[in-house]
DNA sequence: ATAAAGTCTGTACCTAGGTACAGAGTCAAG
DNA sequence: CTTGACTCTGTACCTAGGTACAGACTTTAT
């Protein structure tokens, strides 16, 4: 298989530009360009695909580089990464859950008061 | 009252250049002044206070910036203000919770599978 | 042979919410 | 009256994950 940037951007549903910006961040290589253009193969359509699944997942792009320097049997390191994201992910839902205890309060407050002044904006000029 | 502005910052525990910011996207005023130093009132100090509790329940900077211009009879408005943040938060739990779920499927795999393989790169192999 | 479409390199821009200067001017304490 | 601390203005930088575009070059289709 022999890909022009832009085939292999279609062919993953991609910007041209994003696979450029991987390769800044050096999650996908630059195919070595014996000729002005690079042709990337079957294991750069692999790497962009795992990327598009794992960011699909929740994964973030530092997280999906050290994935993709492991190998099948690196087991804990690959739960390490997933766990991490997992308590980030966990810590994050807690958080908004806050808020949205805090909104919701407001509003039902808002919605019952007999009062003719706004009890959220009250609340917030106090 | 007749604050400079790091007086104001130190009162409101905030970054002097974060009071400069408010007033760059036009969240605060900035004060005319007659001479070459700035001075601020307690309707200054009360509107970041307000900014501050606001952020604090999870606001945006734009959704404050509309609850700034409303008054304590606009209940209708301040309530849609917060209904549609109430709603964005809902819908990013919503997802978060949904990663968590995959993620955490992913792990339980992994913990409980009797190949060599880790089966969350397989997955993302596939 | 030529035109259109694609590529490469480099740089700037976007969101959101700030932070961090530099350089020039000003205010206040001693 | 000097010195240190503060302010003002303007601009650049930060995260994360890209997007956009100019200018030069190459490849492909007709």
């Amino acid at each position: 298989m022999n890909l022009t940037i832009g085939k292999l951007a279609k062919s993953c549903h991609v910007n041209v530009e994003t696979i450029r910006y991987y390769q800044r961040i050096g999650i996908m290589r630059i195919p070595e360009s014996t000729q002005s253009y690079r042709y990337y193969n079957q294991q750069d359509l692999e790497t962009l695909s795992f990327i598009q699944k794992a960011k699909d997942a929740g994964l973030q792009l530092n997280e999906i580089k050290e994935l993709l320097t492991l190998n099948l049997e690196d087991r804990i390191q690959v739960r390490h990464v997933i766990e991490q994201r997992l308590s980030k992910i966990d810590e994050r839902i807690q958080e908004l859950v806050g808020l949205k205890q805090r909104l919701s309060t407001w509003l039902n407050e808002c919605k019952t008061t007999e009062d003719e002044c706004c009890p959220i904006l009250m609340e917030l000029k106090q």
